[in-house]
DNA sequence: CTTCAGATGCTCT
DNA sequence: GAGCATCTGAAGA
């Protein structure tokens, strides 16, 4: 039970990336906490990894937040209008991050799915439901997350990561039983061998 | 349910 | 100038 620490993202990025999966994100705005589980990421290790944007240790403006201290966020624009959301793993040198993909709301549902949709969440579709958070963009949106988020401390401020919805003074939540998943990453078939690294973890309930 | 084209702007060569 | 760790809406099955 506790935010977590600079500790917390130093270690074999593969498997802190497991790890992630049912932690918490926390997004606080106006003193509102958004709370979200982790449900989707995706490693991403420089040294070796021909779809890390610091493959080969190569640094540019962009990925510098890749070689940062691990515990703060690295933030992108891609395809012109998505933001991703990394968390940038282990000791400066080390271009590593984890790849938020898949979230699922547990508090603040009303403010994320009006951030998401425009629209409160008895008024989504089906398809929006089936939609809200399963993508690194479709994350970033319900939770405001722009760039603006690039290399900020992870451990302090308005977006965290934590154990448990308690560690932000609300009640325990009801968790769905889950199974993890292991597979391919997406978005990715530039990257060579790397396209088969099974470096994607997700969770399904059941 | 599925596939698919188009949007859009920043980053690196 | 090319390409990108994506999403949406429209159209078809």
């Amino acid at each position: 039970m506790a935010i977590l620490c600079r500790e917390f993202y130093i270690g074999d990025t593969v498997e802190i990336s497991r790890n992630l999966l049912g932690k918490y994100l926390v997004r606080i705005i106006d003193g509102q906490p958004l709370v979200c589980r982790i449900t989707e990421t995706e490693a991403y290790v420089g040294s070796i990894d021909k779809a890390c944007h610091a493959y080969g240790y190569h640094k540019t403006p962009r990925n510098a937040p890749l070689f940062g201290p691990p515990g703060y966020a690295y933030v992108y624009l891609i395809y012109g209008m998505h933001c991703c959301l990394n968390f940038v793993t282990n000791p400066e040198g080390e271009p590593e991050a984890v790849l938020l993909r898949g979230l699922e709301p547990v508090y603040g549902t009303q403010a994320i799915a009006r951030a998401r949709f425009g629209c409160s969440p008895d008024r989504m579709s089906a398809y929006q439901r089936k939609n809200f958070l399963n993508g690194p963009g479709k994350c970033c949106k319900g939770l405001s997350i722009d760039r603006s988020f690039n290399q900020i401390d992870l451990t302090v401020g308005n977006l965290f990561l934590c154990t448990s919805p308690v560690d932000v003074g609300l009640p325990e939540a009801e968790v769905p039983h889950y199974t993890v998943h292991t597979g391919k990453r997406i978005g990715i078939d530039y990257a060579e061998e790397a396209v088969d690294f099974p470096w994607r973890f997700w969770l399904e309930k059941g």
